[in-house]
DNA sequence: TGTTAGCACTCATCCCTTTCGAGTGCTAAC
DNA sequence: GTTAGCACTCGAAAGGGATGAGTGCTAACA
């Protein structure tokens, strides 16, 4: 398929790209004849145009207007033709540094993460919590709050904590709460919690005793509640920016969609087990993401992928740009994370 | 002052502030004499109009239009013209069943109550999360996470939690921490942070022995913490269906300075000791809500004010309504959060 | 055979004018 | 004090060139 195009009409796209990235207006073989990286007459360009709009790499929004990049065209840009290391070495450094000062908490770094994603690229970004289901147990509270309820704090080998209210049976007392988290952390620290939840929990049952449900039922909600994976999200306005984006009902139904958030995490989770991932146009599920692009990534703790982040933008971003920083800033979260997290990974990796 | 005002003005300045409330476009004399409630010829009509003009209340975008009321006008209108019990029983009704429903955690509660706000009123909702400050301690818990880090997670009698990743110096170990959460435990549930901050560390001294200096420093960052008002906000994007934000430079302007934050809280902590504030246009310090109006309510647990809530809208926004479901929500969330957090009100009150 | 100049043609955009109508203010009559 | 009548204002919508960026095609050139 790459050799369907002959390097002239590949230089000739690739500028027709570049172009329209920068302007969002459509390109014409005249402005194209002026560049510098392209030395033939505006005919001979529009002999080659009107090949790669034949082609489905081109469209014309009228007769009389320059030619457009179709999203094959964006596809076969990014596959192929744009220069990745559209990065330099102090952006990258400049990343690090300004992701490490933020010590304090897990919460606080991906914040962070998503405020110099948006910031850096001008796009909206998305970036998704670590999430626990793989962490190890090494701490866990039960922090008696009122009548039938009760708090649950755990912290994981990871460092990461995670608070969840639980519902308590009536008859279940302080010190019983007390007596069953003395006996949880003598006996299941270093368990993955789904361990503990479908393997561990039956060996322990008689040892338990009485009160073998309650915790049953406990370590299941715990369990559901640590899957939750929060997302940030920063810089929806600055779809505004973009001219795609001038119609106001275009824009409102946009940003609805943002805000509700379900389409978010979908999008996050869809590249599961990919590092990277670029969705252009329609290759999007959602229908609302029609006109953008999104472009994600994994991030890795202790060499497990524990989460993603994206950037959100029209289908004429800079891709090259995107998928570099996307890269420097997934490596950085991972990093941070891990280092943040101390034994993170030493302890994930026996199995 | 409003003996400026015969009936018949305020008939007619009511009249057309609730048309334009409606309909956003400058209200001439023909539609307000086709009211029922008006039984004016438009000629007179316009004779009144153009007292009004001249005293203030309306505004002429130009010289052959209807009239805008301005911003005095709205000020008269929700302090003396309009009427207050735009909600029915069924609305109120529906508002606490709503938000009963959600039991689990506070966070919900102020969650559920954003999108509700938003959702009925059409507008952007901004809520608060309920200050701990004057709360009482019920448990502390220290963690350790790692070198030089321990959570914190502290159970408030108002059934609040709250935890906070704090630094800890090197020396200490997991024992010592837990050593200093019982004795914490021991001596200073059911006194206020600040209190034990302020007042009973210095008295404990002795007793915490060398660790002193760790528990000062704890409490204070614990304190710092705890009074941290997180700030939920629904609805922004609504903003873009009314014809004041039909230009997207506005609206991008408006929504990036919602989601930077930092005006919301400024906007709700600003009316703190008053029950009710509407803000009309430029009474706003925010030079970006100069097209706004914003509506607050606090809302109290146990007879304490202990956060707010409020909506933002175009300064034509339905103050009745308005007024009349922040009240209502404002009630309900008061009740909620206090049957929720159990023992709450009952133990806040002795002093 | 590939490249280029020339030319007729298309069509969105800009700007100008005209028309339309909602709305006003004033005056005179009731 | 109220109202009908009327001239006047002015924004919004509709129409009509002119402009110019851009195309496709053809024929000539290297």
């Amino acid at each position: 398929m790459t050799q369907l195009l002959d390097v002239r009409k590949m230089n000739i796209l690739r500028a027709i790209i570049d172009d329209y990235i920068l302007t969002a207006a459509p390109v014409g073989s005249r402005t194209l004849s002026k560049r510098d990286d392209i030395e033939l007459s505006p005919a001979t360009i529009r002999n080659e145009m009107s090949d790669l709009t034949e082609l489905g790499f081109l469209e014309q929004p009228h007769t009389s207007a320059g030619r457009v990049p179709s999203e094959k065209a964006y596809r076969l840009y990014v596959n192929n033709i744009m220069d990745r290391a559209h990065i330099t070495d102090d952006e990258a450094e400049y990343i690090r540094r300004h992701l490490e000062q933020r010590v304090s908490e897990v919460g606080d770094v991906i914040k962070e993460t998503a405020r110099m994603l948006s910031g850096i690229t001008n796009y909206t970004s998305v970036v998704q919590s670590p999430h626990l289901r793989n962490a190890r147990l090494k701490h866990i509270s039960l922090i008696p709050v009122s009548e039938g309820s009760a708090l649950a704090v755990v912290v994981t080998n990871s460092g990461a904590t995670n608070s969840t209210m639980l519902k308590v049976p009536k008859g279940i007392t302080a010190q019983d709460l007390e007596k069953i988290s003395k006996l949880m952390n003598e006996r299941m620290i270093g368990y993955r919690l789904t361990d503990v939840h479908k393997t561990l929990l039956p060996l322990l049952r008689e040892e338990i005793g009485e009160q073998a449900d309650t915790v049953a039922e406990m370590l299941g909600s715990l369990d559901k509640d640590l899957g939750k994976q929060s997302v940030e999200v920063v810089g929806a306005s600055k779809m505004l920016d973009f001219p795609e984006y001038s119609d106001v009902a275009k824009a409102k139904s946009f940003l609805s969609e943002i805000e509700r958030g379900e389409m978010l995490s979908e999008v996050l989770s869809e590249n599961e087990g990919v590092e990277i991932s670029v969705r252009i146009g329609n290759e999007n599920d959602n229908p609302e993401l029609k006109d953008c692009s999104v472009v994600t990534v994994s991030y890795r703790v202790g060499g497990e992928q524990v989460g993603s982040m994206g950037v959100i933008g029209p289908t004429r971003m800079d891709y090259g740009k995107v998928v570099a920083v996307l890269r420097c800033m997934s490596e950085s979260l991972g990093k941070v994370l891990s280092s943040m997290l101390g034994s993170g990974s030493e302890n994930n990796n026996d199995q």
